[in-house]
This record gives C-alpha cells, structure tokens and sequence, in this order.
DNA sequence: GTCTATACTGAGATAGAC
DNA sequence: GTCTATCTCAGTATAGAC
C-alpha cells in the first residue's frame, strides 16, 4: 500500500472520468484509461473488479461514514430522524468533493451500464442502513422500509444540489426531509 | 423453420433459466442457452439486449399493469393509497406467475450481476410510478419520495411472500402497508 | 505479465411471410 | 417486390485463469 499505489488509483479514476467525458464510456477502453494513467491495462483490472467500478470508490467511505454517524446517534432517536441525522453529518465532506462529482454525475446519468451500477449501490447503502438501524432494535421490516425511504430523500436532496447549487446541500435536505414528513403526515 | 418462430423467446427464457438454476449464471454460456432452445447465439442477442436480460423480460408487463392503475384511480386518493392500490392490482397475476418467479428470484439472489439488474429495474419502475403520481398532480418531491417508499414496501412485501408463501401476497402487502404507516405516524 | 474464454457487435446472406 | 427473423462469419474488449 505505497503511497506510489493510492496515486495510481486516483490517477486511473482521474483518467476514467476525463475519457468517459471525452469519448463516452463505450468508446473508452480499459487499455487507454491504464495508459493515460501510466500503467497496464492488468493492474487497471487490479485495482478495479470491472471498468464500471473506477467510478464508484467513493461509496465505501460514505458507507462508513453514515454507519457510524448512526451508531453513535442519541438513543431513542427515531429512525428517519436518525438517518437525517447521518446525511447531515457528511454534508461539508460532500460538498468539498463536488468537482469530482458533478461530472461523475453527469456520465453516469448518460451512461445506462453507469447508472445501473449507481442504483445497485444505493442499494446495498440502503441494506446497510437497514442494518444498522436494527443493530439500534428498530424492528426488521421498519428498519428497511425508513433506509429505503431516507434514502430516496438523501439522493433525491443530493441531485438537486448538484443540478442546482446555490442553494447549499444542507438547506436541500432539509426541504426533502420536511417534505417527506408532510407526505407522512397525510398519512398517505 | 416454422416451428422456431413461434416462441423463442419464451424457449429462451425458460432455457436461460433451467440452466442458471442447474450450472450457476457465471458457469452458463449464452450459446448454451441458444443451443437448447434450438437458435443460434447471435439470436440470443437479436432478442435480448444482454445476458442478463434474459431473466428480466416480465417488468414490462408489471410496469404496464401498475401505470394503468394509477392512471384510473379516484380523483383525490392520496399518493401511497394510489401506490398500495395498484399493487393490490397486479397481486393475483404474481400469484399465479410464482411457479417462474420463486426460481428466478432463487437465482437472483445467488448471482451478484443479476442481483444488480434487478436492483436497476426496481428503480427505474419507481421513477415510473412517480411520473404517473406526477401526472395525477402530485408535487415532484413527494411523487418520488412516495414511488420511492411505495416500491420498497412492495419489494418487500414480494420478498417475504416468495420465501413463505403461506399467508398469501395480499396480507403481506396489507402487514407491510401498515407498518409504513406506523413508522411515518411516529413522524420520523 | 501472458493467455484464453466468452460476452457482445456489425455486415452480409438466406429464407419465409405478406 | 418489402419486411422480418434467423444464420454465418469475423471481429473487439472484458475479465478471469494461469
């Protein structure tokens, strides 16, 4: 793990995302994303299980982020208040990716193999919310059903802020969150 | 020549299928597939945009089935009702598909490429659900937070009536519904 | 680092339905 | 004749095995 290594990683995402911008993704191959970066097209596929993931390292860190932001949440605090609560704790560090990001955003919102993967790892962030909201005693079925839901609301306050960023990223979740309270309060 | 054109795609599917279940997806060869259905594998790809594809052919219908609910719903029903509605519609239809459905979600399970798919399916027919709430009036926010939740609620519902079939789907989706409510009654 | 299987694409030919 | 479905052939790129 030499130092020599994070930057070859960052450097081939660097390269992924300046050529799926250029080209397109399904003109880009593995082998000219390596080599912008200085490398083979085999250590590309050494540090990325496929060509789609060069764009999506960035989840496990939010993954960890948002799980322990609910570990240590007050006790009895209410499960979609409790993952507001997360989301607002990553505000700033998001906010500070955003050059990243908003292209990112961009190419995968034009690429259907990109956004399918996108929506698979909301996904699994979903899962994993559900989890940790269990591990606070919040039953089976209410834990998935408030991570899938706060979720939406999250990601929903995420693409508008990145559509559109005058407005900060906190003041969009906090509209999300007080509209899907008002959704909940007409109880339907 | 007669006789392959009737259904081959239904041979395709059932085939795909048969041989997921028996040698796994990874270890299953699109040409395999073709073979046993007695096309060859450029075919395959004539009716099925990819591998996996095979496996995904029946959400159309369900997406078709949920819009035309929504669409004629009384004026007024509020956005999860209008959600929990319409997949009361389409309930009996599942129920009887369970003989293709518990093996394909089986196999689903077991296969991270396909597993992937679906999670991609499920969100794009929730931005279709919350189009169709759009269109009855509904505001962008809470037709997105709502197809969001509604699909979730739904899935679930889905899921834990695949594993045990022995309350029917119905009283599935009515415990999950009402556990929506709680967790939203509770206001967060 | 090298080799290989296979997923997928494109162009052109064939054959039958209309 | 057109149209549509299939096959044949040739090729590239991904991803895994060695």
């Amino acid at each position: 793990m030499a130092k020599n290594e994070d930057d070859v990683r960052v450097r081939l995402q660097g390269a992924a995302l300046e050529l799926f911008r250029e080209r397109g993704y399904d003109r880009t191959t593995a082998a000219e994303i390596a080599a912008q970066a200085g490398v083979t097209e085999r250590t590309f596929f050494r540090h990325f299980a496929d060509k789609r993931e060069v764009l999506f390292d960035g989840e496990a860190k939010l993954r960890a982020a948002l799980m322990a932001s609910i570990a240590d949440a007050p006790a009895g605090l209410r499960p979609l208040d409790t993952l507001f609560r997360a989301f607002r704790s990553v505000q700033s560090a998001l906010e500070d990716n955003r050059p990243f990001s908003k292209p990112r955003h961009e190419v995968i919102s034009d690429t259907p193999a990109l956004h399918e993967r996108e929506m698979a790892k909301m996904a699994a962030l979903a899962d994993a919310l559900a989890a940790a909201l269990q591990a606070r005693g919040v039953t089976d079925v209410q834990a998935v059903l408030a991570a899938r839901t706060g979720m939406a609301a999250f990601v929903h306050a995420t693409v508008s802020w990145l559509d559109d960023p005058r407005q900060g990223l906190g003041k969009r979740l906090d509209l999300v969150f007080r509209e899907l309270k008002a959704l909940l309060a007409e109880s339907g």
